[in-house]
DNA sequence: AAACTGGCCAACCGCAATGCA
DNA sequence: CTGCATTGCGGTTGGCCAGTT
């Protein structure tokens, strides 16, 4: 009985768990819904698929666009999000391809993969900014495996590839704009802080995003000066193992930028090389932003996906698989978690209003 | 106030790897 | 072994937004 009445919880937490994430996903995404493209099937077909399929309800015309091989392409509405949530519960996150030949959606497999991996899966840290140590981490993680993003997502706790990528990508736009353009110190830009030209580096503590910035202005206002490419050229000091130093000016720029005194980085190996420190799993805590530590609930589990396979249930969702999905709720075991604080910690307020929105059965 | 610019991010595309018949 | 389907990954694009001019 007991165990009756605790997955009939589970699934209805679970159920809010659905609604809220993807009401959630699409409060902090932009929906896009002045996309300039014209209304037609194409943009309310989507939409009223899951509808039709859900609901079982026959409309011909639809389904023929369906087996005539209408693909939905551009963002990704709530209603496909949940449709896509439940598949996962379902199935778990596999057999991408059949969503489509299932008729749920009409959506590539790819395409659904996507989706649940950068936006629905548990723990994403989605909205919230890199912290200095992710920061500072996927810079480590970058000299040492290059771009491989899949890889070094492993070790940033709910960050995916593409946050990695994007992130990368950006701070590297950033660095390169910021050599094309002789930097002119704007006052209203350093509102109560030193001069750039006058911060001294080595008072610079391990980069934050802001420090980076603070103290490329510092190296890129001294273009030019000996001295200062005195100091880029520090490799053979800092980072021996750096080959493209002096082929590519920003790298080393950033190596310059990244580069922590030895004394404050124990995790650094200085003596024999750039020997960054061996990282055979993923690392499972890192400090995060404050209004991160609410977002994730409990340790990342890198065998998520796996346990779908350990755990697939003949039928529908067991216990289980909830007890695996859960975890975004604080239900994974950890009565401490399971307060009301830590139900629904990781929503933000925002889901909250939508949540209201959302009506009961009775009014349904 | 309008135009411009840069940052951010979601999503697509192409290719490679893997699995399977 | 081969060909096809699926999955995973990295690069790229395009749109939105906020700040600046």
């Amino acid at each position: 009985m007991t165990c009756i009445l605790t997955s009939y919880v589970c699934m209805f937490v679970f159920e809010l768990n659905v609604i809220c994430r993807t009401r959630t996903v699409h409060a902090l995404t932009r929906e896009s819904n002045h996309t300039g493209v014209k209304p037609s099937i194409s943009n309310t077909f989507s939409g009223a698929f899951y509808l039709i399929r859900e609901n079982i309800e026959t409309n011909v015309e639809m389904e023929k666009e369906f087996d005539r091989g209408y693909i939905k392409k551009g963002p990704w509405s709530s209603e496909e999000d949940e449709v896509l949530l439940r598949h996962v519960t379902k199935y778990g996150p596999r057999e991408w391809s059949s969503i489509r030949s299932k008729g749920l959606l009409p959506r590539t497999g790819k395409s659904c993969r996507l989706r649940w991996v950068n936006k629905l899966r548990p723990n994403l840290k989605t909205g919230c900014k890199f912290t200095a140590e992710e920061e500072r981490l996927v810079i480590e993680l970058q000299a040492q495996f290059g771009n491989k993003w899949a890889k070094i997502a492993t070790y940033l706790h709910g960050r995916t590839d593409n946050d990695v990528k994007n992130f990368w990508s950006s701070r590297r736009k950033r660095l390169e704009r910021m050599l094309q353009r002789p930097p002119t110190l704007k006052p209203h830009k350093n509102k109560g802080k030193l001069p750039l030209n006058l911060v001294q580096v080595e008072k610079v503590p391990p980069c934050s995003s802001n420090q980076v910035e603070e103290n490329l202005s510092y190296l890129t206002s001294y273009m030019g000066n000996n001295e200062v490419f005195e100091m880029i050229n520090l490799p053979d000091l800092i980072k021996p193992n750096y080959q493209y130093l002096e082929s590519d000016p920003l790298s080393a720029v950033e190596v310059e930028v990244d580069a922590t005194p030895l004394h404050t980085v124990p995790s650094f190996e200085s003596s024999s090389g750039y020997n960054f420190p061996l990282l055979p799993e993923p690392l499972m805590d890192y400090p995060l932003f404050p209004e991160c530590h609410d977002l994730v609930p409990e340790p990342f589990d890198p065998n998520f996906i796996d346990e779908f396979e350990q755990k697939k249930c003949s039928e529908g969702v067991c216990s289980q698989e909830l007890e695996t999905m859960l975890p975004t709720l604080g239900f994974e075991g950890n009565s401490q978690s399971t307060s009301s604080n830590g139900l629904f910690k990781d929503f933000s307020s925002e889901i909250f209003e939508y949540f209201e929105q959302i009506p009961t059965s009775s009014e349904v």
